[in-house]
DNA sequence: GTTGAAACCGGTGCATG
DNA sequence: CATGCACCGGTTTCAAC
């Protein structure tokens, strides 16, 4: 299911996430690698499924998008299909993540309008409970997995 | 604040947010302009901040992170800066918005294991309760904004 | 893994309509 | 905004080490 990824790779990784356009002759200096070496690096990344594409960012408010939302919706029944239905006819939902705990779902919605926030809730609403979080700002905008360096933390014990 | 976007450039967006990649010339074949035409629009987003920006995405599993969890903070205090320190920090934690609503924060975070989880989650708890739920999978990953058709809903009114 | 050289695209700039 | 062309930079592939 996972990789090994050495340091080389976490840097290729770190840099393409940075700008997913970099010219490989350009990246391999940053790595300090043999272009060929690098652009076979890459090929390997994309190919194992690790890098899964190269998108562009929008930035929502410049795209009209002035309020996003986390929405929290608590599912009672078990047939999920009317909801997929939904995400897949409301692209104002920009993602949906089905979790543990006493809210089934976890969304983030983008509107241009609290009248426009209040229209996709009301459409959520018709599946369960919800709860909505207006966003502020993005105190850290989404970034990419980093390496880890191994953690062994002595107050934690095994799960068995 | 928001610029103003036509058909076409939202055209454009859609292909550069499925792959941020394709060359100038097959992404003019998509929207049906010519090659020169597509390359001013592109730049134009570019330069007015609606494109922010090309990053490759990697997929967390592959790259050895088997945990992905929704945390939401209950920060009491009003000093940030501490907060923001860790953000910096902990490469674990990919996303934090500021909301809304009694949970201050809500954070995105990916750990390799629970008890990897549980290490991030107690210095998290450090600035106050958090709720935390685990993502058994993202039924809808996150996808870019698309564009809105006008939507007029008679049953809400204005605000004022 | 490195280097170097070839052939191939694709992007940019410009002139024209 | 479309078309055509010349120029240049980057990519890919291949060799040899």
């Amino acid at each position: 299911m996972s990789e090994d990824l050495d340091a080389v790779d976490w840097s290729i990784l770190i840099e393409l996430q940075k700008d997913g356009r970099v010219p490989i002759t350009e990246l391999s200096r940053r790595v300090r690698l043999s272009a060929s070496a690098t652009s076979e690096r890459v090929r390997r990344l994309e190919a194992t499924g690790v890098i899964t594409g190269y998108r562009a960012e929008v930035d929502l408010t410049k795209a009209g998008f002035a309020v996003l939302a986390v929405v929290r919706l608590k599912y009672p029944g078990s047939r999920h299909d009317p909801l997929r239905r939904l995400l897949e006819q409301r692209s104002e939902i920009l993602e949906c993540l089905r979790t543990t705990g006493d809210d089934c779902y976890v969304l983030k919605v983008a509107a241009t309008s609290m009248a426009h926030l209040e229209l996709i809730v009301n459409e959520l609403a018709a599946f369960g409970s919800t709860t909505t979080n207006v966003v502020y700002s993005a105190t850290l905008p989404y970034r990419g997995p980093r390496p880890t360096r191994p953690t062994r933390d002595p107050s934690t014990n095994p799960v068995v």
